[in-house]
DNA sequence: ATTTTTTTCTATAAACCTATAGATTCTATG
DNA sequence: CATAGAATCTATAGGTTTATAGAAAAAAAT
């Protein structure tokens, strides 16, 4: 393959094609449970064509991830530059964690649940992405103990994991539920991270 | 097959054991990523032998993720049934799902992460079991309601859930992460369920 | 219109995987 | 110790899977 063929317009649409078509079926079959053939299927092209946009299927899951990952850390640092108080920002975060799992062709929950099956290696860019995300969620909660509305002795890095373990959770579950509602799930998991099972209500 | 020689001592002991290596296999590659291959060699078995005690890789899985399931609500209900106050009794169940994952050959993990690959028919006596040990611990919370303690207002059975999705994520992250303490884990755990972010310490 | 380049297809090698059948070894019991 | 039954092994059928190579079709450039 001539490395030029992947600046034309036609390379660029169809790769993105592939991403979503593997996202889709590793999301639904799991890394191992998916074929190539799956894949290809899905985007409408034979299964050897698969092999002019992923140079392995593990790459194509490596694409997947980095490309969710990507996406998802981006809102998330929109989120965290605007300017507005706490509650408001918290809530657009979970909102917007919740949210990928429904539409965005499942790219997400492929990368919490199907990522570890990359070898160390290529798991490496994956961290980084990771722990800047994770970071950011846990500045917002820094910023809500600088402002006085968080508890100053609050754990903030405990916190911020335990919201995305919160938020991944009720990912999955919304993407096998269709009949659960993305707001309310959003302001259930919002009051339960800021008051637990003794705070008080409203 | 004479089914009499299931009954034999030894057929038991093997067949505990052919479980508790699925459960390990399936824990670090996956039910799709895992071979039966792998299965047997865990045990020091040849391949075909492993056909002896499972019916097939799917049953194997099957096995794993109700041995580990049943294995945990009878925790619970222990637990749930003792008389003690909501605080010890909270701790216990958190301490208790938590340390499934690290001693318990990981079936438990098996189970979260793996189950949904088996067919409908195959998971309705998990969804059963599950429901069972959510109720368990949502009665726990409704208890610390009645006794005074929790928020009249709480939605246990979201609660629960959610308590539910925080231990997997943590117990997840033990399973990989050696360093991490679990009487440190279950203690954090615990304050976030119960204070949230806003929450006063102690 | 012809040539070049990109994209897709077909066919297939090589590996692997599940499940079964029949032979073989082990174990317990009379 | 001989024998029955249990447990394991070996070999293999039949299927699937990844990845590659070379042909063919489609698109773009000259």
């Amino acid at each position: 393959m001539n490395p030029d063929s992947q600046n034309t317009p036609r390379y660029h649409q169809q790769h993105q094609k592939a991403i979503e078509a593997a996202a889709s079926v590793f999301a639904e079959k799991g890394y191992h449970g998916a074929s190539t053939q799956d894949i290809a299927s899905r985007m409408g092209i034979q299964q050897g064509s698969l092999y002019y946009y992923f140079t392995s299927k593990e790459a194509a899951l490596e694409e997947v991830c980095l490309a969710a990952l990507r996406d998802y850390v981006d809102k998330m640092e929109q989120i965290s530059k605007q300017v507005q108080p706490l509650k408001e920002k918290l809530t657009a975060a979970i909102s917007a964690h919740l949210a990928s799992y429904r539409s965005n062709s499942e790219a997400l929950k492929v990368h919490n649940e199907q990522r570890l099956y990359l070898p160390e290696e290529k798991r490496e860019k994956l961290k980084t992405l990771g722990s800047r995300y994770r970071q950011q969620l846990e500045d917002i909660l820094i910023e809500g103990i600088h402002s006085g509305i968080l508890n100053k002795s609050l754990d903030c890095h405990f916190a911020a994991l335990s919201l995305i373990g919160l938020c991944n959770y009720w990912g999955a579950m919304l993407t096998r539920d269709s009949k659960l509602a993305l707001n309310e799930i959003t302001a259930k998991c919002m009051h339960f991270v800021l008051n637990g099972c003794l705070g008080d209500t409203n």
